[in-house]
RNA sequence: CGGGAUGUGGCGCAGUUUGGUUAGCGCGCAGCGUUCGGGACGCUGAGGCCCCGGGUUCAAAUCCCGGCAUCCCGACCA
């Protein structure tokens, strides 16, 4: 593609709402436009990209034994009723009614349309397995849009549904999925991994997140140097063995409780500093709402509430902690000065390390005044042990002890072992050998295909711009002319054409700088845009026989002799010499 | 859902406080000339419903009211 002749235009400032460089460098770059918050448009070099991620995530389904359908982005909300997602969605989604007042709305994944397509069709436990996927534009009327692609409200997923007659298949096709997405991040030059994440109300289901590490993440994840464990932390647990579950006894911790003055002190590290004491030697008692009543979650002083952990602690009952709302509604409540026996509490909840026999420090439920020495059992009760801490690094791998860290990342892909639940609500069973009816098994799979781009270029940038991975590249090459005024001019461009015309000839995409700009234009925007190779030809390059190649992530450079190397030899050996995309994307 | 801001040529902004001729600047764009290996320079030029709708006024980008859009912050560890 000559450049004189692509839909491009480069910024030369940045855009003023972009927070994250992925943003601000595909949109220096040419690459999208916005066109409404969290809308985008995909111009010419942003869409050889998505096309490019598209194709992988293809292959590899289609490798897994996927097959691709195209399912309704439009899809009746009569479905969305009968799964009861209509209403757990609420205002996530985008509504709309056709000419007839019929609901509808833009999908956001598409279990409910997946599930009565394969129940219309299949019946019987011969059929099965079977795995649809499809890659299409999904939406979602995001609170607030941000981070350009991370977070928009249309974005490009790819998801694949599994239908298997019982749970053991579903394990098969689970890991067919597990194992394609690792190839598919793999060749997407990111750097993943796979955790254990967050089943959600189903409870109990398997599911794992792939998350692209970057610091720029909207997601915690916890993971183990020394083994494979690794958790979203909303998920991620501790090993018993913590030093703070055994804790020694301090002899005057045998005193009795001891009521102190805290005047204008609500929080743990002004209490902590007043009484001379760690922050890990108070308790910390959190309100909590639990289907209308008060609980009370109980931590060491120095950690913080996993709210996921309280909410599957108190299953099948609903967890919430408290808000300033829930406060103002009961002003019995000493906000700050919570104590462990707090007469109004209907059930206490605590971490496993609060079972360490000491004396605490914690409120006294009486505002301006804590208390000192207080003993479990003797001093207060708990109703429900259960693991509450959010994990941080250097807690103990539940596995092996060992450290563990906390990153951040970018959810790219989830895989789902969903179970029976939409097999159930929308009618797909299939009868077995005996003539019995069962419901189907599924499982689900998704891809952030745009999200995918943006993560990419987290990871794959420099100052001056993007350094696609050869695999996803716009381009293979970029060639960049420079003729120059002297009497050579001509003849830079005719080599350049040629040059051009062989580099095709030998398979490769060839972004062609044509233009009559100066060379630190060239230079710059080539960086920019961030093909991989980079070939420049210029007048003293030509005179010495030769063109300058520079690979644009490591800023390699070396030169190609003209006639030997590149313009008489054979396709392959072209290849080979410009090192383009079978050198890289292995 | 609260709080804070911003809307002015394609992009980035000034002008608004204190209303007053033809609304400016940088980048980009077009033409001519010079320049030509890391975002060059000169001259000339095109391009603006000043977010929308009301109102005040002799006069509104500027003041008032109401919308819309966009961006940021807060969602909570007691």
């Amino acid at each position: 593609m000559r450049m004189t002749s692509l839909f491009l235009r480069t910024l030369r400032d940045d855009p003023t709402d972009a927070e994250v460089e992925s943003h601000r460098l595909l949109v220096r770059a040419g690459c999208i436009r916005k066109v409404a918050s969290g809308v985008y448009s995909w111009l010419p070099l942003g869409s050889r990209v998505l096309r490019r991620v598209e194709q992988i995530v293809r292959e590899e389904m289609d490798a897994a034994g996927a097959q691709e359908v195209i399912l309704p982005i439009a899809q009746p909300l009569e479905l969305w009723e009968r799964s009861g997602r209509d209403a757990a969605y609420g205002p996530l989604m985008f509504r709309l009614q056709d000419r007839k007042e019929t609901g509808f709305c833009l999908s956001p994944t598409a279990e409910e349309v997946v599930t009565t397509t394969v129940a219309a069709e299949y019946s019987s436990y011969r059929d099965l397995p079977v795995n649809l996927y499809q890659v299409n534009w999904k939406y979602r009327d995001e609170l607030r849009p941000r981070f350009g692609l991370l977070r928009a409200r249309e974005f490009l997923m790819k998801d694949a549904y599994s239908f298997d007659v019982d749970v053991e298949g579903l394990g098969v096709s689970y890991q067919e999925m597990y194992d394609a997405y690792h190839r598919v991040f793999t060749r997407c030059g990111l750097t993943f991994r796979s955790v254990e994440g967050e089943a959600g109300e189903i409870g109990g289901d398997v599911n794992h997140e792939f998350m692209a590490v970057a610091a720029v993440g909207e997601d915690d994840f916890v993971w183990c140097k020394q083994c494979d464990y690794a958790a979203n932390v909303e998920v991620a647990r501790r090993s018993a063995e913590h030093p703070a579950h055994h804790a020694v006894v301090p002899a005057a911790d045998a005193a009795p409780v001891e009521k102190v003055h805290t005047p204008q002190l609500p929080g743990i590290a002004g209490v902590a500093e007043h009484l001379g004491a760690a922050a890990s030697e108070l308790l910390k008692c959190i309100a909590f709402d639990v289907d209308g009543e008060l609980g009370l979650a109980l931590v060491p002083g120095d950690r913080e509430v996993n709210e996921f952990a309280l909410a599957r602690a108190v299953t099948p009952r609903k967890a919430r902690l408290y808000t300033d709302d829930d406060f103002a509604a009961r002003p019995a409540l000493p906000k700050g000065y919570i104590g462990p026996g707090y007469e109004g509490a209907v059930l206490v909840v605590a971490d496993p390390s609060v079972r360490a026999p000491r004396g605490w420090i914690t409120g006294a439920n009486e505002v301006d005044h804590h208390v000192r020495h207080v003993r479990l059992d003797r001093d207060f009760r708990v109703d429900v042990w259960a693991d509450l801490v959010t994990i941080v690094s250097g807690d103990p791998c539940p596995n092996c002890s060992g450290p563990l860290s906390v990153d951040r990342g970018i959810e790219v892909g989830q895989v789902f072992q969903l179970g029976t639940k939409y097999a159930r609500a929308l009618g797909a069973f299939y009868t077995d050998e005996r003539g019995d009816q069962h419901p189907m098994v599924m499982g689900c799979y998704g891809i952030g295909i745009s999200r995918v781009v943006a993560a990419v270029v987290e990871e794959h940038h420099d100052e001056h711009g993007i350094a696609w991975p050869a695999a996803l590249a716009p381009f293979d090459v970029h060639l960049v002319v420079l003729p120059g005024k002297g009497d050579a001019a001509d003849e830079v461009r005719r080599t350049a054409d040629a040059l051009y015309d062989a580099l095709r000839g030998a398979g490769l995409e060839v972004l062609y700088d044509d233009r009559d700009a100066s060379p630190g234009v060239k230079f710059a925007d080539a960086d920019l845009l961030g093909m991989p190779v980079q070939l420049t030809l210029g007048a003293k390059g030509l005179a010495r026989g030769i063109v300058e190649r520079k690979v644009r992530a490591s800023g390699e450079r070396n030169e190609l002799a003209l006639t030997d190397d590149v313009l008489t030899v054979g396709p392959g050996e072209l290849r080979a010499a410009v090192g383009a995309r079978d050198a890289w994307s292995g």
